[in-house]
DNA sequence: ATGTAAAATGCAAAAAACAGCAAGATAAAT
DNA sequence: ATTTATCTTGCTGTTTTTTGCATTTTACAT
């Protein structure tokens, strides 16, 4: 038996059966067990099965039911959250928004330090309460299905009502000249609503979202305090944005 | 069977039940429980799934919840779920509370039911989030850590404002004599608040929290509308409430 | 505080993987 | 035809992985 016809019944058996023995394999073909051995480290080489301890499995059986919930860019994220995290200092009152980028943040706060959070996000303030001593506030309202966090008029009512040193925000699109903007006029709203009880508010986006833009305006570009980005402050993708009185990180 | 292969059924047992029992899986395929120990610390360690005390929880369900650890008493809680999932009609305008049996509700919620829900619970509003027709608000407030509720002076003044059909909400004590009790005085608050603002209040009680009481006192029993127990109505445990003027499901 | 269930640990047997070697087959070059 | 190099295959002994069991430690619920 020719080692590529052996190697093709391998795969069909892999395809047809989900899986394999590879003992059962070697008694089938009458081969020893180390040439089917041989065979299928060659075929996982070649990415047409998975060899696993005693057997193999079919590509196609692994990968759907592993549901990768993977985010997006998560390195960048996770710089820009880090770049963020050395912001707050104890004692500090802030506003985290909903967004990965911001959840990234949420992770990386420092078990020791004190601080008081307010946000809109199911997950952030979920994430937050793991952390002892930090105090969650859970700004209320209707919870938007896809992003998960509390939006409409109730939610910004209550957010009329707090003042917090710094927000850390996200946005849809970002431009030197048409500033934040979204697709969505009611995150406009609620993050117009932020910006306004926040004393500094800093800007958490991926390099990516650098010079795009939407249909509906959150704020100037000037009104951001601070940005963040992946990216090192002196990139040249960030000279635009030099001109404004912003902080780049 | 391979391991892998048994890694793969686990990892769908979880995706699919959302939880999962360490004896269950190893009655189920056969193999020894420290196998599905060892199993479900590798595909924890591997971020595929959670390992908690006794079981494991899928990711996508919550990411950090303290509640979530608690599979105590699942199957029975599962009952009295879907015992008070059989109340909801379309169209209604109800509050549910915080808690594992409160969250097995939100979990047994029909795809096609046209609801109106208000929780305090970031794992409720979480799951009721996946309801396409499920319209979810969130009450805020600060984030009690251990439970992941909103409590305090705020979120009952938010609760002030409102007003639902039917209120499902759990206890920590219950007796036929003393009525509801908690551990917890900002529970008992945030409870009073909530029955205030309900037409109708429903309770959601394992029966191993029958004949309980504790330090403070959330209302009298028949103050109760209607309480669901995983027991048969008619069972013996229950004729003490019998009296009252509930109903018993 | 207490009893029970679960987790961790160490251990041993079995199965599988691996590395190295030698026999046989094949093909190309001399 | 002989040699040489390459490839394939099976075998051997060793190492690693897996698994179940017994025991101790830890965690949990009451």
């Amino acid at each position: 038996m020719l080692k590529e016809e052996r190697q093709q019944t391998i795969l069909s058996e892999v395809e047809l059966h989900n899986r394999i023995l590879l003992t059962d394999i070697a008694e089938t073909l009458d081969v020893s067990i180390d040439t089917i051995r041989r065979d299928v480290k060659e075929l996982d080489l070649n990415k047409k099965l998975r060899k696993v301890h005693g057997g193999a499995i079919s590509l196609g059986f692994t990968t759907n039911s592993a549901r990768n919930q993977n985010i997006y860019a998560v390195d960048q994220k996770r710089v820009i959250a880090q770049k963020a995290a050395a912001m707050l200092k104890d004692g500090a009152v802030v506003f985290i928004d909903g967004g990965t980028t911001c959840l990234e943040l949420a992770q990386l706060i420092p078990e020791n330090l004190d601080l008081t959070c307010f946000t809109i996000s199911l997950a952030v303030a979920m994430e937050l309460s793991n952390k002892p001593n930090v105090t969650v506030i859970m700004i209320g309202g209707q919870i938007a299905k896809e992003s998960q966090i509390a939006i409409g008029a109730n939610t910004i009512h209550n957010l009329a009502e707090i003042r917090v040193d710094f927000s850390f925000i996200g946005t849809g699109y970002v431009d030197a000249m048409f500033g934040l903007t979204e697709f969505d006029w009611d995150i406009v709203q609620i993050k117009k609503a932020v910006i306004k009880a926040s004393k500094k508010t800093v800007l958490l986006s991926i390099s990516e979202k650098l010079n795009s833009q939407h249909r509906y305006k959150t704020c100037d570009i000037n009104t951001i305090n601070t940005m963040i980005t992946e990216l090192d402050p002196n990139n040249d993708l960030l000279s635009a944005f030099k001109n404004n009185d912003i902080k780049i990180l």
